[in-house]
Formats: structure tokens, C-alpha cells, sequence
DNA sequence: CATATTATGGACATGTTTATCCACATATCC
DNA sequence: GGATATGTGGATAAACATGTCCATAATATG
């Protein structure tokens, strides 16, 4: 339901959100996040597009939160990659009905909306280790370490 | 958020639904529903296997629904052709962390109960224009006729 | 200024979903 | 049984998402 690339993008702002104040590179991220190192490259740069991290080039560059993690939501991040397409035009191509949906249509919207709320109400602080009985990420940093 | 397949497998019900007792071919269903129909013969097959339709072959044949549909859920066609797929264990491929979440992934999954009780609690019968001010499929039928 | 480090951006490869086409099996009607 | 209508199933293509690779730009450090 959600796209590898969201599942992806919130891994590596969860991560980012439990070291702050602290520039993480590409590598630093992959690792402990299990994404492909390549291929986050290009999901970071949606997030610094999008404003969700700041991105430093050159030698001791790297990512970083541009907001603290408390105002931060799981909906901004699924946004900035992988945007929630909420039904607003009946998808059938129809001449005036663009105003009103059917009831189909209504209630899979609905569902859109249910999911919207329930990511804009979760922060990514709400999912930090501080925060919760159990450690964000499956508890991954306790099998690896650098 | 939804696949174009479910899309289409629900448009298609929805219509079956509107038309009962009554053998509607592949041909009768793409028409309306707007479904390209070569593609709609594989994904009627996929609810035909889900037991949600049966599929009549040779002269005359053509698909109608299993169950009336008040006994059906949008839940019910969109798990046919595109099942919802739960979180249940950790997407990081960890040790021991299948029996518990953490707060990200937890946090997703509850989303996607919220989906599936919100499909699971309309009825195809809820969706049809005997049952709502605004007819199924956005009045595309005021718009063709065979 | 030279070097090493790091993000950026484009080209390319792979995989999955969506879509098309056609031969085949099955059923109805005469 | 012959002709026609219909779903079934497989091959193939097109579009999109995902993943890899490499050259380049930018920045810190010495």
C-alpha cells in the first residue's frame, strides 16, 4: 500500500530524528536502514527538494533535519517522496462530474482522508526510542554497529 | 494508493451490482465501466477465482455476482485482486523482531487497519443508485447508452 | 591550492504493473 | 454437428517503479 520508496524515506528520517545535531551521510543512513545506498541518494534528494532535510555537500557534509522531529509529521515525509492522491475528479473521464463524487468514489476518498489524518497526527519524535517503550526501526541499531 | 486493478475490478462490481440477475459479458462491462477490456478479462478471472463473480462460458455466457451484494465489501473485491498488505513483521530483516513493531512500522500498520475496516464496513449494496442521492460510478450511465 | 569527501544528476539495468493480442476451450443455438 | 459467442490462458509489449553505476559539482581540510 505504501511505496518501497515512502518505506525508505521514513527509515532514513527516523534515523536522522535519533541523532540530531548530527550531519549523517548517504552511507551512514544506508547502513543502519538497510536501504541501498544508491538508490537513497535519489530519495534524499526528494527530501531536501521537498524541504524535509537540508542536504551539505563536500567533505563532512551530509543530511540533516531542517525542522526538529517534534514538528514533523509522517505525512510530511510520505508527501515530500510519494504524495497521498486523494480522489478529487471521477476517474472515469466524465463531462460536468467533476464536483461531485460517486459513492464509490466518496468512499475510497474517504479512506484517502482516514490515512491522511492518521499520518499527520503521528510525529516522527513520536516514534524515537525516547518516546516509546519499543525502539523505532525494530530495535535495528542494537545489531549493528559501526 | 489503490491499484488501477482494484479500481477496476470495483468499478466493474459495482456495475454487476446494478444489473441483477443478469449475465453481463466482459464486452457489456468495459463499455460502461470505461475498463480497457482485454485487460478486464484477467482481472474479472481474478474475482472469478476469488469466488466474488462467476464467470459463464460460451454463447449467452458472462459473469454475475456470487453473493447478493448486500453480503458484499469493498474489502472483499479489492482483497481478490489486490489483497491489503499488512505489516507483520519487520520490513528490516531482523532476528527476533517478528512478534513486535516498532513505533514506525506499528504506526503504518494501524493505518492500514483503518483501511481495511473502512472497506470492510461498505457494502457494494451501499454503492448502488437506489441507495445513495448520487449514483455509482459518477452517473456515468445517464452519459451511454447501449 | 591540492586533495579527499560528499551530494547531484544522468544514463542504464531490472522488475512489476498495466495493457494488448491471439490461440484455445467451452457453451448455446440452429 | 456446425456455427457462433464467450471466457481462459499464454506470449508479448509498454509504462512505471526500483536499483545500479559513473561523471560532475561543491565543500572542508591541510
Amino acid at each position: 500500500m505504501f511505496s518501497q520508496t515512502a518505506e525508505y524515506a521514513l527509515r532514513a528520517v527516523v534515523w536522522l530524528a535519533d541523532h540530531p545535531d548530527t550531519s549523517l551521510t548517504r552511507e551512514q543512513l544506508a547502513g543502519p536502514t538497510r536501504v541501498p545506498a544508491d538508490y537513497l541518494a535519489k530519495v534524499m534528494h526528494s527530501l531536501a527538494r521537498a524541504g524535509v532535510v537540508q542536504a551539505q555537500r563536500g567533505r563532512k557534509g551530509g543530511f540533516t533535519l531542517t525542522k526538529p522531529a517534534d514538528q514533523l509529521t509522517i505525512l510530511d515525509v510520505i508527501n515530500a517522496v510519494d504524495p497521498v492522491r486523494r480522489i478529487r475528479t471521477c476517474p472515469l473521464a466524465l463531462k460536468g462530474h467533476t464536483h461531485r463524487l460517486c459513492p464509490l468514489h466518496k468512499r475510497l476518498d474517504d479512506a484517502l482522508v482516514t490515512m491522511e489524518q492518521a499520518f499527520s497526527q503521528t510525529r516522527i519524535s513520536d516514534l524515537s526510542e525516547h518516546n516509546s517503550p519499543v525502539r523505532a526501526l525494530c530495535e535495528f541499531a542494537e545489531t549493528v554497529h559501526a
